[in-house]
DNA sequence: TGAAAAACAAAGCAATTGCTCAATAATTCA
DNA sequence: TGAATTATTGAGCAATTGCTTTGTTTTTCA
């Protein structure tokens, strides 16, 4: 018998994992700052360490490297929303996802940066994953909302608008991170806590019923 | 007497103004997509209908319509915030604002993308104003919420993140246009109606001082 | 009307782009 | 060990880049 299934996927050796990895590392730099058609290959290899055709030798065009780096991020980018399940007290467990998604973009501001610079540029990547798998989870976590809605267990409000707020309000600290630096003179670490107090204070009043 | 102000400044012709227009308008159509390193002159010539010599005579170079751009854009851009100012009903005087903003990235997405794309990139045109008078502005206005926060008027909150949490909620209708039509089968119409609504009761629960 | 000024663009320039070739160096493993 | 394989890169290629040169067409206005 052969293997039939997983056509030609040679295990990668140790030399090649790590260069893979110096790549893609280097274009989350790179894309994230410039967009891809913003970015050269010369950079890519330079913020790699390597020779362009060394890092044309591990991925086949610039191309590739960008939606490698996508297809890694949209993972990650699921994963909280993932984590949002039934839960005895809603308005928590909806805040506990605020938090996660706050925290994300302090710790993975390129990720952030590179998935917007994706979005704003259209999309070209990227509209399969938006109308399948990322389209599937938000309406099934909409679904599961509104079901707290109907329950009165949340404040009545729209869950996709809602979802678009959360991921808004907490993106925007990684991606528009110049803006917020040149207003305000505090460091990141202050940023982000007091950020954490307003927005649970914003989440939490518009959740909580009225009755 | 000579003018001494005013520098060099020639009234424009009819031609120069109109061409000037039709190159501020492709390069707004283009950079808000592409980003400045993205765009190319053979671009921004198409985009305007005209060859690229003749784009170069009315603007010395590309960087000088992605500035003209950004100059412009800043005035438009602080407006609503400008009209924000005393009342008798902060609160109402808040959500005018946010309606104002989530109107603006209805009616000029362009310009919103145009706005998050040099954020993005790190504000290499834009620094400046961000320093100045954006940072002067908000700083002004952050005063006067919260004045109003210690009249307790409007509820406790960061004035500060506040603003960022309006900006962030509005322009991510324009900015990440593609990922929420990818989400939402309804059309525009509908979701930024839908929009109005569910930001109203965000931010009105939010302002609503408790007692 | 006609000459000066303004508006326009074909052709071209050096630099940069994405990517390939051909050859060398390092690593693997029988 | 040494032959095969893998890793690496200097040089270079066609295409594209931002911008200029050079000259022609159109507009202006005395």
């Amino acid at each position: 018998m052969q293997k039939i299934t997983a056509p030609k996927k040679a295990p990668l050796s140790r030399i090649q994992e790590k260069n893979r990895n110096l790549i893609l590392k280097a274009g989350l730099e790179v894309f994230s700052k410039y967009g891809f058609r913003g970015s050269t290959v010369d950079q890519l290899a330079n913020a790699a360490g390597m020779s362009k055709p060394n890092l044309l030798y591990y991925f086949p065009s610039k191309e590739a490297v960008h939606v490698a780096l996508l297809e890694q991020l949209l993972e990650n980018w699921l994963e909280p929303l993932i984590e949002l399940g039934p839960s005895a007290n809603p308005v928590e467990e909806i805040l506990v996802y605020v938090k996660k998604k706050l925290a994300m973009s302090r710790t993975y501001p390129l990720e952030s940066r590179l998935y917007a610079n994706e979005i704003l540029q259209g999309a070209p990547n990227f509209s399969g994953a938006i109308k399948g798998p990322l389209k599937a989870l938000v309406d099934e976590k909409a679904a599961l909302i509104q079901s707290w809605c109907d329950e009165g267990k949340i404040a009545v409000v729209n869950p996709y608008h809602l979802i678009f707020s959360i991921w808004s309000t907490t993106q925007h600290y990684a991606d528009f991170d110049v803006q917020i630096g040149g207003i305000l003179s505090s460091d990141k670490h202050e940023i982000t806590t007091s950020a954490e107090g307003y927005l649970e204070h914003l989440f939490r009043s518009a959740l909580t019923p009225k009755n």
